[in-house]
DNA sequence: CCTGTGTAGA
């Protein structure tokens, strides 16, 4: 289908406008004063030089200087001052096409991408002429925003112009069709493209792999024949971000033979599936990597890093990587908050929070995830209020569905569940499973059956319910002893064909990764696994270890394998751990669910008679198991 | 030109 070209009206056509012709060339060159203001331009490293500058360019009566105002404005994105560029904008009497397109540029990059169509109409309705960098960016942005209707119309109005071949429209049409889904608009414009555009082809990877079509992404790489640095990080890219993390490692390996060199986009995303794996060796690996070759330790970098070492449970080397960046951003205060957060060390990343707030950083709404996150794990109840009523008052960082979550996992926690029940009818917004399953969980910690039952019946009703709060719901009921209400959430399950998310831990051994599932092992030494399990269980028995009688839902399955199931994947995966590694050696274990208590107090014991320490992660948090205890302090 | 960081509950 054609895009629409009637709905935005009628575009001002010059006569005898050829668009070929429609290059961004000016036809007067900078007289010597503009050239020593945009020196001082460039030298500007924060927004109040550029007021001063801006000052002294009214003062010289250069105000409608349309030369000298583009540059301003671009420099107010490269500054991150989105607000004072559009204050600026509105100051300038006949505004240009690139003044426009220096404003929709700073919004795509300051995170507006949804100010750019308005933007865009207003320049059409102002009689002025788009060309093809201004539509590119549009196109960018109504990408970014989904923006179907309004991309469309952009699409048009490139056609009318005469642009709609230009290679950048091109790239910029794939990129937007593709990330709207719209797959065949998207193969049209990439058909019509004079050759195989190694550029667009990486677009296009990249937009499949949004859409998780990573047959289609993966067919795509395998036909180019020049695969650069940004194709191959693409398709890494796309795996690790549909989680087929060790194929995106062997890929890795792959760019490697066919000595194409990394960068650090590459790095990063290697690194984000060293995080996911809890593949420390590698990640450490990759680190001395960036060091070696010459890779930018840009923000980017150094955040992945801290955040690769925090999820693989060092946080001493994730806290060293912080501590030398010298350019922290947001991002990297948010990673190490987070951090301190997932590793139990609650004041740490409290203080973290306050010592970048000093700094002059402006938290943004993931700050706040971390540094709440870090006051319910570590049952910080006031200091979590004072946090969260400061987001709006003192930050104007309006809490979102997830601040609300943290705030009544918080009160629930510690055991103030009617107050977290009425935290949930003051919020501002529609609460949504996750808030009611965190506050059910807490019923079920603290063994309230009266709200537990009320707070199921909303959850019943919602038809958002994922597989972990049906799992949750069963579990509750279980737990009290409800067993025919535990059944028909069963059953229910199972008419709406939701899977439990079966079980996996993994350990790093000798810089590679071996995965468990639940009970049944397909690995080379499983006999000798199983043995150490009923060697350690014998060692445990003598030690006074008895498993509660957990009633969990596998109990109620009719299920031959129902011993095998019993055996939670983290234990495979330490007992293999403990046969594969030296003596002292610290056993790392990344499990995609919460560790249940039978488990959390079998490995206390664990470590406690082996003397190891053991690392691990589950589905949120970390626990460092050593000596019969747990960081976690039996709380999470 | 294309590729990238941080995110509550279970």
């Amino acid at each position: 289908m054609l895009p629409s070209i009637v709905a935005v009206g009628t575009i001002p056509l010059p006569p005898n406008s050829n668009c070929a012709s429609l290059q961004r060339r000016r036809n007067t060159s900078p007289s010597s004063s503009q050239h020593h203001t945009i020196t001082l331009l460039r030298r500007c490293k924060t927004i109040q030089e550029l007021h001063q500058i801006h000052a002294k360019i009214l003062k010289t009566g250069h105000s409608q200087d349309p030369h000298l105002l583009f540059k301003l404005l671009h420099h107010c994105s490269t500054l991150n001052s989105i607000d004072y560029a559009f204050k600026l904008f509105e100051t300038i009497q006949a505004p240009d096409v690139y003044h426009y397109t220096a404003l929709i540029c700073g919004s795509i990059v300051s995170g507006h991408s949804d100010a750019c169509f308005r933007l865009f109409f207003r320049l059409l309705e102002g009689q002025i002429m788009p060309d093809l960098v201004v539509i590119s960016y549009v196109l960018k942005a109504c990408g970014i925003e989904l923006s179907m209707e309004e991309g469309r119309q952009v699409h048009g109005h490139a056609l009318k112009l005469g642009v709609g071949n230009e290679r950048l429209v091109s790239m910029r049409l794939i990129e937007f069709y593709g990330k709207c889904g719209v797959f065949g608009d998207a193969e049209k414009v990439f058909d019509g493209m004079p050759q195989r555009d190694a550029v667009a082809t990486t677009i296009l990877i990249s937009c499949y792999s949004d859409w998780s079509f990573i047959e289609k992404a993966r067919t795509l790489f395998d036909n180019v024949g020049d695969k650069d640095t940004a194709c191959w990080t693409a398709m890494i890219n796309g795996l690790v971000e549909n989680g087929m993390t060790s194929a995106a490692l062997e890929l890795f390996r792959e760019m490697q033979g066919e000595k194409v060199p990394p960068n650090e986009v590459t790095v990063v995303c290697v690194l984000s599936a060293c995080s996911q794996l809890g593949a420390l060796e590698l990640g450490r690996w990759i680190h001395s990597y960036v060091g070696r070759f010459g890779i930018k330790r840009n923000t980017y970098v150094g955040s992945t890093l801290v955040d690769m070492y925090s999820k693989c449970g060092s946080l001493e080397e994730a806290k060293k990587v912080f501590d030398e960046m010298p350019n922290k951003d947001v991002v990297s205060y948010n990673s190490m908050i987070a951090g301190l957060a997932l590793n139990g060390r609650s004041r740490e990343a409290a203080e973290l929070f306050k010592q970048m707030i000093d700094r002059g950083l402006s938290p943004n709404h993931i700050t706040f995830v971390g540094v709440l996150n870090a006051c319910s794990h570590g049952g910080l109840v006031e200091l979590g209020y004072e946090i969260f009523e400061s987001m709006t008052k003192v930050f104007s960082v309006e809490p979102r569905i997830e601040h609300y979550g943290c705030m009544v996992d918080l009160l629930g926690r510690v055991g103030r569940l009617d107050e977290a029940y009425e935290f949930i009818g003051r919020m501002r917004i529609q609460p949504d499973h996750v808030i009611w399953g965190t506050l059910l969980n807490a019923c079920k910690m603290h063994r309230n059956l009266d709200l537990a039952e009320k707070v199921a019946e909303i959850l019943m009703k919602s038809d958002a319910a994922d597989s972990g709060t049906y799992v949750l719901l069963s579990n509750v009921y279980a737990s009290f002893g409800k067993w025919s209400e535990a059944v028909g959430i069963r059953s229910k399950m199972k008419d709406h064909g939701i899977q439990k998310e079966p079980g996996c831990s993994s350990i790093e051994v000798d810089n590679e990764v071996h995965e468990f599932l639940l009970g049944d092992i397909e690995h080379p030494r499983r006999d000798e696994i199983y043995q150490k399990l009923e060697e350690l269980s014998d060692a445990l028995k003598l030690e006074g270890y008895s498993p509660e009688k957990q009633v969990v839902l596998q109990d109620i399955e009719e299920d031959e394998k129902e011993w095998a199931l019993s055996i939670h994947s983290e234990r495979l995966a330490i007992c293999y751990g403990l046969i594969s590694t030296k003596p002292m050696a610290t056993i790392r274990v990344v499990n995609n669910l919460r560790v249940c208590n039978d488990c959390h107090s079998l490995i206390k014991f664990i470590s406690k008679i082996t003397g190891r320490r053991i690392v691990l992660r589950d589905r949120n948090r970390f626990h460092h198991f050593e000596d019969g205890f747990c960081s976690c302090g039996d709380y999470w």
